[in-house]
DNA sequence: TAAATAGTGTCTATGAGACATTATGTA
DNA sequence: TACATAATGTCTCATAGACACTATTTA
């Protein structure tokens, strides 16, 4: 990362002062989904203030910025953890959290130019996230995809979570992140789930076990001690591998 | 794209002020890709100020932003189509431009925080783009994906770069964009050629048929008068299906 | 006719979808 | 024993990779 620095543009730097043309301002909004009661949700919180005062949006704040060159403030990644965090008090380093899309859109935020960096964060249901409404906040819930539709999103958060949804969808079918949205320990059955209630749609037991053999042949899965105790036939419980 | 606001909403963005917090700068950077001597090359130019002054960087530039909440200036994607417009002189319309992503770690510009949305355009070979030096630049060249191995890129633009090459090789596997890196008609071998060029590797002239019999059979591509002329047996030539 | 490249066909392995069947626990 | 659900097996089809083979043009 060190890179050589001549005393020429040392020199260079010490003297530089930036323009002054206008500068955006850039915040980082959440798409934060978990599942709850075999539903996938998202978390929406309720604008105390205009603009959109009332309407649902999805959590965000400003990115910290420092003051100078070399006080440059806070990494994108972590202003999305940060926010993570206050809105559902959840450790960020147990969340899996990855940048979505930037959405700019001139007049998208009606006050000033504002450039939204979006992020996903998914949240495994175990963690039971405690939600509170507070700061510039009157209200937070979980909202189901069905729920969703009937609510009115403010600003340009209806195509951020939409985004946010294909993007999940698609790195669920690949087998990547349901991972993520599944507790520490799981049955093949509930994986399945998962999946079908991700993708919205009924998956074969049989195909699905299938796909669930290789990962665990490719070593990415391997059985946990215990079972899980049912009304009937007892599954066999699984956990991630650690890497 | 119109939404009721109340009179008192009317009346709080009019009186609004911004806060005086720190803002970061935002730029567009473009990774712009084409063809050129059956190889995968992009375009690089070479900075004549400070910081990095000398290296190679991904051309870029400053989002503008409008001075007040009525005038928020230009999309995000106006800006990179602008600067693509700018470096290449090419038509943006006829160049494929997406969003990548946002990089935007602290310190990644040395003179002050700059949060920089990359972007990705794909030039048809056929267009000939015409590059030449100007503005904060002292030379521009197309560098091959061998050659920039060697090259030291300025600011995290290796980063950029490499994020890229990822995505537009996952897009050309999936048989979406290869078709922005062909002139406007093709023969079977020269689309062949175009995947092994940015995949690097070798592709069997009857499994690509095969691939390409079915993007035929879907409408996505049909035949186009005449026949290219080689120093053998002559080859059909296709073009895209104008949707 | 030879050389070169366009274009075709075939064998095999893999994975997805649909669906039937068996196994194993609880009430 | 009845029931519920876990777990297994099978058939078919679509696609990918490897590779042998045929067709058509130019020199």
């Amino acid at each position: 990362m060190s890179r050589k620095v001549t005393s020429e543009e040392k020199q260079f730097l010490e003297s530089y002062r930036p323009g002054d043309y206008p500068r955006p301002s850039v915040t980082v909004d959440l798409v934060i989904f978990t599942i709850i009661d075999a539903r996938l949700v998202v978390l929406l919180v309720k604008r105390k203030e205009h603009p959109f005062k009332g309407s649902w949006v999805v959590p965000g704040g400003f990115v910290r910025v420092g003051e100078s060159a070399n006080e440059q403030g806070e990494d994108l990644d972590a202003a999305a953890k940060r926010e993570l965090a206050e809105e559902t008090g959840l450790d960020p380093e147990r969340v899996h959290v990855e940048q979505l899309a930037t959405f700019g859109r001139a007049g998208r935020d009606p006050r000033m130019r504002v450039i939204s960096v979006g992020y996903v964060a998914l949240v495994r249901p175990d963690l039971a996230p405690i939600v509170k409404a507070g700061g510039d906040v009157s209200d937070v819930k979980w909202v189901s995809m069905d729920e969703l539709k009937k609510l009115e999103l403010g600003f340009d958060h209806r195509e951020i979570v939409t985004t946010a949804l294909t993007r999940i969808r698609a790195e669920v079918e690949s087998s990547d992140v349901a991972f993520d949205l599944v507790p520490l320990t799981f049955t093949i059955p509930e994986l399945r789930n998962v999946h079908a209630i991700v993708l919205d749609k009924d998956m074969d037991p049989g195909n699905f076990r299938r796909k669930f053999n290789r990962m665990l042949e490719d070593g990415l899965i391997e059985q946990a001690p215990g079972k899980r105790i049912t009304t009937s036939k007892p599954a066999t419980v699984y956990r991630f591998k650690r890497k």
